[in-house]
DNA sequence: CGTTAGGTTGAGCAATATCAAATTCGGTGG
DNA sequence: CCACCGAATTTGATATTGCTCAACCTAACG
């Protein structure tokens, strides 16, 4: 059986162009950018490793161009919460703050490979040379954003049930503008374990959650790969709606700004 | 009785300029900038207007100068979710992304001022005429996603108590970098409704715990205004750091990049 | 003073955690 | 191919946290 998770008439290296072009249109040298980028050889990872540490300064952006990671808190008591996790196409220690540090550790989930990225974090700067790149960047972070406050949403207010539900529909968008999940099928490399401290849960809730979506015909989940057989179902559950990241430039705005807005 | 809510020998159109010169050193000009925008006549608000509606488009951006306000979520069953407090000195509404639409509604929790800052969103760009703004505002930024972090963990992994010492801890840092609390006493001008909302539990609960925190003499709440009594106990069951934005420039860098920098 | 929003209390219950013991699965060496 | 091993999953029983519902109290305010 074929896998499926890569569309088949792709070069495999256009991971990143493919992503970042759907976010905002890129011009071939942009693209060129991507793909110099995601031909370089590749740093290989097993389960566990830790990518880059909590507090500790961030040293060259990669991305990730197989695997998932996750960026994670640890506290007392052996208790950890996974922040969000890294499919592949997105970056890890990208940022613009000088000498930053890592407010989260980051870990593979599962073996995992990324590429170097060492000119990514000026070319999101560089709105002359490479505009289209950079914006791309600028919305792929305010996803992010979006994704973090989906997060809390579903932790905060949202029963076990339902957090799942929302979660599996999120990431299922995350992976299909990457091609790598078709028709709500997808390659999931993580343990429920990872998955029970993503959603706050325990591990048991998590197994009996999981098996009560299997018998109401809503997912199938077996060797690390997860369908979502009743996407409608679940998005009812789970409430989940993509980000909307831009209004539509409809009509030309006046060229005067409105007079005296008003928050009221 | 005074309020003593703020340090008495400042100006009262210092708060912006305290607060970003914080984060980053910044010129006379610069602070000028904002004194012009907190001087201005201000917008007063109730409790529960709507400042900013989620999915709306961002319209001009304030700043607060007095009076608290929530971004928060809605769900079905009247369920919401605070997502983060604003205080005095935070932003409503801004962001450099083209033709933006807000994740969150924006509400104000107390009676509030608000004053306009159209050109802030310009600022935050030029890196040129008022660079340390621009960086006190990439590091405010910063603070902000280090606080959505600090809130997903608190909801998905530490339990009621847990979460309310760590989230005062966390309010009274904030509003310590802006004059606003002293020795861990400031005005909370919210119910416990909206506090159970952004702590993701029961109103019951939040009442309960918060007399729990009494009874073992953490912390005084009455009319408003709440006083750490014991920040280190607080500390301590809360596991609270505040953010570690940036590494100390200690040894200058080498000229030339470390070779071959690895993940492992 | 009556009204009302916010706060407090008690009782019972539901969701989820914890603990402990199987069972299954994916390798791996013989 | 088979036996075995450890990790992951599954199951059952019980404990706990936090929720819901309903009532009552209190203080601020017109």
């Amino acid at each position: 059986m074929m896998d499926g998770t890569r569309s088949a008439n792709l070069p495999l290296t256009d991971l990143l162009a493919i992503r970042f072009a759907k976010l905002h249109p890129l011009s071939e040298h942009e693209r060129n950018v991507l793909r110099l980028i995601e031909g370089r050889p590749k740093h290989s990872h097993r389960p566990d490793t830790v990518l880059l540490s909590e507090k500790a300064e961030f040293r060259v952006p990669h991305f990730i161009t197989s695997g998932w990671a996750s960026c994670l808190r640890e506290l007392g008591g052996g208790r950890r919460q996974i922040i969000k996790v890294l499919l592949p196409g997105d970056a890890i220690g990208l940022t613009t703050r000088p000498r930053p540090l890592s407010f989260t550790t980051v870990v593979a989930l599962s073996s995992m490979r990324t590429a170097e990225a060492p000119e990514i974090t000026v070319a999101w700067q560089d709105r002359v040379r490479v505009p289209g790149l950079a914006a791309a960047l600028d919305l792929a972070a305010a996803e992010d954003e979006f994704f973090l406050i989906n997060h809390i949403t579903r932790l905060g207010r949202q029963t076990a049930y339902e957090r799942m539900a929302n979660w599996f529909l999120e990431v299922d968008y995350r992976l299909s503008s990457r091609g790598l999940s078709s028709g709500g099928a997808f390659q999931m490399p993580m343990t429920q374990e990872a998955l029970a401290d993503a959603l706050g849960l325990s591990v048991v809730h998590v197994n009996r959650t999981l098996q009560q979506m299997r018998r109401e015909g809503r997912i199938e989940l077996t060797r690390g790969r997860l369908s979502l057989l009743d996407r409608e179902a679940l998005r009812e559950a789970g409430e989940f709606s993509p980000p909307q990241l831009a209004a539509k430039p409809a009509d030309p705005p006046p060229a005067v700004p409105a007079p005296q807005p008003s928050v009221h």
